[in-house]
DNA sequence: TACAAGATTAGAGTATGCTCTATGGTATAT
DNA sequence: ATATACCATAGAGCATACTCTAATCTTGTA
């Protein structure tokens, strides 16, 4: 498929599939035997990369990090070693990131609290 | 005590101390009995309220956001039911963002899962 | 064959959240 | 008195992550 049906099969404007493309997200590939035109090509794995793109941000990962977590999933150039240990990491951010969550539920659980007595 | 002070207790450059204030998240306060200089002088409660932006921004919430929370928690501007209201909203917030890590965690797990076996 | 729709690249513009520089005044120890 | 450490404001600069414009070429339908 060609950028705009990936756009919208994904709901991810063109500009921004570019963007990921250009950051190194994924990549389209063009067709060797047409010669009149340049236009790149989509499939599947696209479709897939670019909603985990967008879980990835909605969790707080940067582009590089969802570029690490993609190349340890799609990409040949890791050892299998490499790639666990890029997930591991990522695993442990996660984790972290819970624990931080919980500490803020509880915070503002504390202000409810605060406000219901007239404490502030 | 002075903006250098507070920056030391807290661990958070000067510079983005006066960037908060500029954002509205704190105040220092002049001391109109001195006329020599114009130095603004915090307490307590903006140690308080940069350890919590700390937090909060650790967590994804926005300076707009942490914003809203820290006038839930400090400021005379709402009603009770105002403040509970953003409260509310912070709370459920963090339940979704809870929810997608969990996700993500299980769908960090399943790639692993599959290099462990081969599959990519 | 004309023309709208859609493709490409390069690069400019925007929003957020800092981070720092420049300039000039103030405080304090020697 | 003067060095140096600290204060204030205004505004420039930077990183990230988009978002869009401009210019140009290709494709597909009437």
């Amino acid at each position: 498929m060609l950028i705009n049906e990936l756009s919208k099969r994904t709901g991810i404007s063109t500009f921004t599939i570019r963007f990921y493309e250009k950051s190194g997200l994924l990549a389209g590939k063009q067709d060797e035997s047409v010669t009149s035109n340049n236009y790149f090509h989509y499939d599947e794995v696209s479709v897939e990369k670019l909603e985990f793109i967008r879980d990835a941000k909605s969790v707080g990962f940067t582009i590089k990090e969802i570029g690490q977590i993609i190349d340890a999933w799609y990409h040949e150039r890791y050892t299998k070693e490499q790639k666990l240990q890029i997930l591991d990491e990522k695993l442990i951010s996660l984790e972290q990131k819970m624990k931080e969550i919980k500490e803020m539920k509880n915070q503002l659980l504390q202000f409810k609290d605060d406000v219901v007595h007239d404490r502030c």
